[in-house]
DNA sequence: CTTTGGTGCTAAATCGAATCAGCACCTGTG
DNA sequence: CACAGGTGCTGATTCGATTTAGCACCAAAG
């Protein structure tokens, strides 16, 4: 190094020791070589003095741990979303004494490759893959080798690589609850996929979510009154939807599949001359950051970014040992939390469908 | 590391040669060592087939350098101007090969002085010290010892580590020139400091963005009409100021300080019953994600953090050893490219100030 | 026929920590 | 008094590359 850095041996010297004592004190490990408490005391007094720092790259050329972690990503910059999952794995890394590399693929798979290759050059004891959005993805090859897992995707094809995703299906059981609970129970209108599947392509998120509210839908003993798929969950594609659904019934809560779509519905009932929540409840997920900026302000079930971010690293550095071994793959869901705002309305407790009201 | 690496002894004893020449041939420099065209060839051979990559940990340990930078913010995840710095620096070093370490201190300097010994304990070549916006920051110590480049940051006591900071001056006189070359020329506002220096505490962007708007002004013997400072940079500032300078007279055109301050003018002014850019044109700073959402959109000087994080990468690795041994402390300044957009009228060619007007 | 000088390569040391294999020394037992 | 067994430590090797020192060979020069 540059400068001269305190190395074992000089701690070693200083203390009139072997580096073989005084490494086995610095490791917490002096029973182990039998090594006296009055000796112990020298080094590490020899150690605090001279501001001994272990050389992590030597430990790691001999021992082959690096206390560092591999973050390979499709995108780090461009959404809010995004920074969060490493805000979240950033932490747990630091908590449990690791350093990430960050590295962005931009979706170019050559370059995940590279990226995957360079670190572990760099010898980390792990790779986390990271999507941005929720998605089955094809698992490089590169990374097979080493202990790894999946953040906010599933593979594409059969593995021992471990996953950590959001629980859609328990996102979609908490806003059917949310509604129940509020009173709403014969009037639930669907805006961006509708049962059985006619959901958008390519979206786990959309089977899932669909899956958790018709399943307690249906436990409640209730059904939706309507649903209207969309091509995809922009807000236009919102708009749309929920004026299609608006002339065939009316409904007393919306659940919207997400934000986005929810903002195109709060445009079209907002046409239709309706007012949420006191003509219309609505529901949602994602709590994209327009949640809160819109007027009534969204309650909607959060995507668990930063959980997600943390629990990757948490499951990196439990539990692939043993999934190594047995060939079991396992999938993490990480529940994502409701955040009640103003677009739902309390129906009156005697739960009987209210057309229309709004007393001040 | 964990399965059966490749190493350049496999390498060489398969090719038939010795590490050394192995080795010689890998790094290119066979001359250095007179190995012949024919030995060459058959490593080359032996490592493509072999699927040989050296052992960035163990070269590191060797020769000290790692090919790997740490970047050490204040901030990772809440803002996407956060995310352009460190996108900018990812891919400079990538184009560079390098692998890059990622830390937040979240304004602790314990935090960031772990951090900074971490990274010096994994071997980085160096440290990039990154504030989420510009500001002097105290050094750390243990930045001290090895390279570094303080980003988006100038040092508060004098030492050699080069900065790289946005060129806020010339953005000064970007402005002003868009003004005069629109032909605004005797009625300019500014909104958000006051010459000579009523600027908001602590705030560098304030002093330099007054310094190039005064001196562009200067040099084209003009002068402001009225100027009006605000406590901080926020949209209801910007609001109270500009209707206090509405007050006193009646500009062709404001210059605001940042782009939440221009929010703020914007309402002001069309409580004051004045259109943008009608009537007055309005030119700002940052090129925040609101400058394009708002109507008009706003003309702006943009803060350049992409091309922040990718010179910080380019200054640490090419500049640092000069800066080492003269005393210089080098400042770098990127320029800040200007976005024009909807926000600034363009008068007619007869150069008088216009009262109000807007055919259509 | 020895020396010089160039060519083409190899052996061994090195970076800093971890760790295996032992080596003195002492105490208690038969 | 020989010997087992425990105590408290040290020397040397290892990880995988880089790099210094130097060896063997051959041709040309003296």
């Amino acid at each position: 190094m540059g400068t001269n850095r305190v190395t074992l041996a000089d701690v070693a010297r200083s203390a009139g020791v072997s580096q073989t004592a005084a490494s086995f004190v610095l490791s917490g490990r002096r029973k182990e070589m039998r090594i006296s408490a009055e000796v112990e005391a020298r080094v590490l007094r020899a150690a605090s003095e001279a501001g001994y720092r272990p050389n992590i790259v030597s430990r790691s050329l001999r021992t082959g741990t690096s206390h560092t972690i591999g973050f390979v990503s499709d995108t780090v910059a461009t959404t809010p979303f995004a920074g969060h999952l490493i805000w979240g794995a950033l932490d747990a890394a630091r908590d449990r004494g690791h350093l990430l590399f960050i590295g962005e693929t931009e979706g170019d798979p050559d370059l995940e490759q590279q990226l995957i290759e360079a670190m572990h050059d760099r010898g980390v004891d792990g790779i986390i893959l990271a999507s941005m959005y929720t998605r089955k993805i094809a698992v490089p090859k590169a990374l097979m080798d080493r202990p790894a897992v999946l953040l906010n995707a599933v593979p594409a094809t059969r593995t021992w690589i471990p996953s950590v995703v959001p629980d859609e299906v328990d996102a979609g059981r908490t806003v059917v609850r949310v509604l129940l609970d509020a009173g709403h129970r014969d009037a639930i209108g669907l805006i961006g996929a509708a049962p059985p599947n006619r959901v958008p392509k390519d979206s786990l998120a959309a089977v899932q979510r669909l899956q958790g509210i018709t399943e307690a839908l249906h436990d409640a003993g209730a059904d939706v009154v309507a649903a209207v798929p969309c091509p995809d969950w922009q807000p236009d594609a919102g708009y749309d939807a929920t004026r299609q659904l608006l002339k065939k019934t009316r409904p007393s809560a919306l659940i919207c599949f997400n934000d986005r779509v929810s903002l195109g519905a709060y445009q079209a009932l907002a046409d239709a001359g309706l007012d949420v929540p006191a003509d219309v409840s609505v529901v949602s997920f994602d709590d994209d950051l327009m949640a809160s900026w819109v007027r009534p302000q969204l309650t909607t079930v959060a995507l668990p970014h930063y959980e997600l971010g943390r629990a990757a690293i948490n499951v990196l550095l439990d539990e692939d040992q043993q999934q190594r071994s047995n060939g079991e793959p396992s999938i993490h869901r990480i529940p994502m939390p409701l955040r009640e705002r103003d677009s739902v309305r309390r129906l009156t407790a005697s739960k009987h469908r209210v057309r229309a009201a709004a007393p001040a």
